[in-house]
DNA sequence: TAGATTGTTAATCGATTAACAATC
DNA sequence: TAGATTGTTAATCGATTAACAATC
């Protein structure tokens, strides 16, 4: 689908929030926009954004800007919601509870099928409808129903020693909320990170240092 | 204390990482460290390493290279773990609890001093070991404890409503895993996002576009 | 047609990488 | 001293911004 061979990852960062802004403005019923207007609104340059669509295609339309309902379509659609990934989440505490609970899996192209945790306490309870297990069925679960995405939400050390077995498994995605940095020899194997204690030091450091300047 | 008076947020971002990697090489005993090791274990390039140390003064010892110990303390001191920073959580749902639970709060420079919810049934439970109450409270609570940093975890609308509020009683830092999208007019108030949508749906463009490239 | 705004090429800016003199 | 590796300046690369011809 890209236009260009590779899209940088500056740019497939920013889609989500052309998509959620143009969600906004669809529910409000502005028809149409400008880069120019739109740019205003998310505090970015019209250039930036005409660059950026411009890596998967002519969206707009010269004299009139781009037609909301129609971008928001394309632009969702270059991000995979209408796809179905099957996922798997590993580590249902707290953490992966509120994970699987929160995030609204099939309004973003995802599915849930299946949920792992070593703790035996919980092996029986459902998070979002799927039946909680232990982590010895993974294989098993895997080779039946092919999941796509792992979410993992184990400690770092857990999170170290299943990883090799889950794209062995078949998994190509992880969304990692772990400590442990994935390190890929695999070259069709994506990892999204969710670092929390990364982003907590960052605002530490931003607030720490905000009446200096 | 920086040596340059900005430092770009690239750079900042990457400090959590490297205070990371150099607790890891601790707990290894590793006591020393050239910056071209480092870059190899973290699939950095050396020259990178240096540049954004010496950002904030030069750690290092020509022909030796780098103290690990030493290094990680000045990263974590650059970072604010030292710091204590009053915190209120302002929602207390799935993801809230899990938040207030998860994060080590006092290993980052945080203090969890505060805890509010609209839901009545959850009011006088504890997380971490603060007690749930009111919003209607929050007012009269910063005004006697003085919070710097708050954390949402509440739907965007709600997230809308209170942000002036927030930042009127004294809130410099917000942690934001709220849909909504904080607009700054103050200068002296910094936001730090975690957007799950918007990482999930990055992670669906990953995944969806594998195979193509 | 005239006005507006795109898509795209060119210019600028900032961040990363390379090179090397300084120095432990 | 010789070897190693830093700190820092210069070169390169990529991303953002500006400009403008194409066109609705």
């Amino acid at each position: 689908m890209p236009k260009n061979d590779k899209v940088s990852i500056s740019v497939i960062r920013r889609l989500p929030r052309y998509y959620r802004y143009l969600g906004e403005l669809l529910q409000k019923e502005v028809n149409r926009i400008s880069s120019r207007e739109l740019a205003q609104l998310m505090n970015l340059t019209a250039s930036q954004i005409r660059q950026d669509l411009n890596c998967f295609g002519g969206f707009g339309q010269q004299g009139y800007g781009y037609n909301v309902a129609m971008l928001r379509d394309e632009i969702g659609s270059i991000l995979g919601i209408n796809n179905n990934h099957k996922t798997i989440i590993i580590g249902v505490g707290n953490l992966g509870k509120a994970v699987a609970t929160y995030v609204n899996f099939e309004k973003l192209g995802f599915e849930l099928i299946g949920a792992f945790d070593i703790d035996p306490s919980i092996h029986g309870t459902a998070v979002r409808g799927v039946t909680v297990t232990t982590p010895d069925n993974i294989k098993d679960f895997c080779e039946k129903n092919s999941p796509s995405v792992a979410i993992l939400c184990i400690p770092r050390l857990a999170a170290k020693e299943i990883v090799s077995d889950l794209i062995e498994y078949g998994i190509k995605g992880f969304w990692n909320f772990s400590q442990y940095e994935i390190r890929l020899e695999h070259e069709d194997v994506v990892v999204e990170n969710v670092h929390l204690a990364d982003s907590m030091m960052t605002l530490s450091y931003r607030v720490s240092t905000l009446k200096q300047s």
